[in-house]
DNA sequence: ATCCTGCTGC
DNA sequence: GCAGCGGGAT
């Protein structure tokens, strides 16, 4: 039985990355001494497929907004929809949102800090959930994201690029090589990630700075190509539903925050040309609840 | 397997 | 231009 900090077959990747990340971690917000588990909750949904850099702003206005959930859960969905601004996906504004109600009403309004009470909250999946349980509570448990998960196929596997996300074998891969004391494993998730972040990138991975390389099964096997079949090609966002929900909403925003008034079907026809379209993204919109419908227009929730 | 936003680094 | 962003839901 192995009671070894990592499996013995894995390589050593711990105590390295721990080593580089205290001297090369980003000062980012979320790392502050202090920071709140709201304000970790906040941030990951945020991050939730949107780059760090496009967070931030957003992020320290949000907080000082909203400092705890159930400041949040006192306002309009619909602010949180308009404090989203340009993030994208404004789906998880709805979620926060969401989320700021359930822990006010039934956690007391205080962030969980059990896994399976933070999966049960809407938006928050297997990443988000273990994010907050790990980083703001410092509870040992693997955290993988897009970053980490390219991480282990080069360093660990030897793959330029990781296959086919799959929850349990990934979180499995990550656990495999996870710290066994609580703060060692809370650090190396974030340094692990971390260097994907800004050195083990997906596109230009930067070795000649990658405190790894030694124990890189990549690196090892002198970068083989990727061999595995490519993820389907993300559709155009020009003319897609997604673009003119966006321009739809964005409209939206742009009403008084009393949620008072509207927009009519006919004042919204001035944001795309191609009517079918144009009323399946509004449909789309209110079946999200990203938009709500009455008799004179349509506004935010 | 597909949908969901907006932006940027290459 | 286009892949890829500290994902999640369906």
């Amino acid at each position: 039985m192995n009671t070894s900090a990592a499996g013995d077959t894995a390589p050593q990747l711990a105590a390295p990355l721990i080593d580089w990340f205290a001297t090369n971690a980003r000062d980012l917000p979320w790392r502050r001494p202090g920071f709140s588990a709201w304000g970790t909750l906040v941030s990951e949904f945020m991050l939730q497929q949107t780059p760090v850099a496009r967070v931030v702003p957003r992020l320290e206005e949000w907080l000082e907004r909203w400092p705890t959930p159930a400041a949040l859960a006192e306002s309009s969905p619909g602010d949180a929809v308009r404090a989203w601004q340009s993030l994208g996906y404004p789906r998880r504004a709805l979620w926060l949102h969401s989320c700021a109600v359930v822990i006010t009403e039934r956690h007391g309004g205080e962030v969980p800090r059990a896994v399976d009470d933070l999966l049960a909250l809407p938006g928050v999946g297997d990443y988000t959930a273990r994010a907050v349980a790990a980083f703001a509570f410092g509870d040992r448990h693997p955290v993988v994201d897009t970053n980490i998960r390219r991480v282990i196929a080069r360093s660990v596997i030897g793959d330029a690029e990781p296959g086919p996300p799959s929850a349990r074998r990934d979180l499995a891969a990550m656990l495999d090589i996870l710290p066994h004391d609580p703060a060692a494993a809370r650090a190396f998730n974030a340094a692990i990630m971390e260097l994907g972040a800004v050195v083990c990138t997906a596109r230009a991975p930067r070795c000649e700075v990658c405190p790894i390389t030694d124990n890189c099964a990549w690196r090892g096997l002198g970068y083989p190509g990727f061999a595995g079949k490519r993820k389907a090609t993300q559709k155009k966002y020009e003319g897609s539903d997604r673009q003119v929900r966006g321009l739809v909403l964005a409209q939206l925003r742009t009403l008084p925050a009393d949620n008072a008034s509207t927009l009519s079907r006919s004042r919204l026809a001035s944001v795309w040309h191609e009517p079918t379209q144009l009323d399946r993204a509004i449909a789309g919109l209110v079946a999200d609840g990203l938009a709500v419908e009455s008799l004179s227009g349509f506004r935010l929730p």
